[in-house]
RNA sequence: CGCGGGGUGGAGCAGUCUGGAAGCUCGUCGGGCUCAUAACCCGAAGGCCGCAGGUUCAAAUCCUGCCCCCGCAA
């Protein structure tokens, strides 16, 4: 079939290339406008630009792809579909109707749960025990448009952010080849969403990961994970931001505030939370590179009771 | 020219301001103690102090240029 695809970050790019290994034709890639990012000021491509580039396609940046212009020249590149993972604009209705098969969308979420921006990492967050990744049909709602094919992944039991956004991405791109296949064959199913069970994934923000040492240890723990490696988890001990990469949840309880360190041996530091304890295993100090826990003991002597806080200090 | 931290034996750090013997906590290896040990005691190996120039009697330390890593911000 003759595509315009349409995405932005890494979770976009797998699923681009199986578009091309599939055989089908991309007639263009819309992904959004180069930005300066990085230390320096470098402007970067984004990952699907990149790719897209790689294989020699037309690439679209659009700044808001519902101006009349840009509307024209998506008429033009008479797509019989649209594909469109993880774009980040809301198409308008006229963008939707161009290609006479509708646009699908891949979802990284069992649909209609986690609708919205980050769903891989909630449904860390929240201790889902299963995810996976939808195929839909669009219309004008936040992902709530018909669905087409489901893939179920389970959530393991150190699933981090990105382990789970590369096992999604992959199982997003297989899911593609085929819901396209069943749209041209006309077998495809179209289901309408229930409206319950439903929730929204809303967009992750730097400030969730300033960790409340008084939520539970195995909430923080799914946090930690759920934010690794983007945007982060982190505390402020000895006025310093430090970074928390990894960490487990232990069902031990000490005397102490939340926040405080209870235990402390050369590779170990358990930090008091509102309900057990949190070992941290890996850390980052403020210009440093993580490093395990035993060795950020060696230079940093944490004292037993040192205190662990949020770095806002406006209770959010 | 966005702001800032850093590169010192295998790991993590101190020392740099105020030049003058390479240090700390570990790890590794050898030996000892012990029923035993990740515990304790004794001993040893292991460093172009990021790279290149400069100043000096003398540079990890001061000056100049470069490379690399990282936090914030976007």
């Amino acid at each position: 079939m003759r595509i315009v695809f349409m995405g932005t970050p890494d979770f976009s790019v797998p699923v681009l290339e199986a578009l091309l290994k599939a055989g089908h034709e991309i007639a263009g890639v819309v992904t959004q406008p180069d930005k300066p990012k990085g230390r320096g000021k470098a402007v970067l491509m984004t990952p699907v630009k990149e790719k897209a580039l790689e294989h020699g396609l037309s690439v679209y940046q659009p700044l808001k792809a519902r101006t009349p212009q840009f509307v024209e020249i998506l008429k033009g590149l008479k797509p019989d579909v649209m594909v469109v993972v993880a774009f980040g604009q809301i198409l308008t209705k006229e963008v939707l109707m161009i290609p006479p098969m509708g646009c699908v969308n891949v979802h990284a979420s069992l649909l209609p749960k986690y609708r919205g921006a980050a769903p891989i990492q909630w449904a860390i967050i929240d201790g889902e025990k299963e995810t996976g990744v939808t195929t839909m049909m669009m219309d004008e709602g936040i992902d709530t448009g018909d669905m087409l094919e489901k893939t179920v992944i389970p959530v393991a039991d150190d699933e981090t952010g990105d382990s789970l956004h590369a096992k999604l991405s992959e199982a997003g791109a297989k899911l593609i080849v085929s819901t396209l296949k069943k749209l041209q064959d006309g077998t495809a199913v179209r289901m309408p969403q229930s409206d319950e069970g439903t929730c929204y994934a809303k967009m992750l923000k730097k400030d969730m990961g300033d960790i409340d040492w008084t939520m539970d240890a195995a909430a923080i723990e799914r946090l930690v994970r759920g934010l690794n490696s983007w945007p982060g988890t982190y505390t402020s001990w000895n006025g310093k931001t430090l970074k928390i990469w990894k960490a487990k949840a232990v069902d031990q309880e000490y005397e102490g505030a939340c926040g405080e360190v209870v235990y402390k041996d050369k590779d170990t530091i358990l930090v008091k939370t509102g309900n057990g304890c949190l070992s941290l295993l890996e850390l980052q100090p403020q210009g440093k590179k993580r490093m395990a826990a035993d060795a950020f003991l060696r230079g940093y002597p944490v004292e037993m009771h040192a205190i662990f806080e949020r770095v806002s200090t406006d209770g959010v």
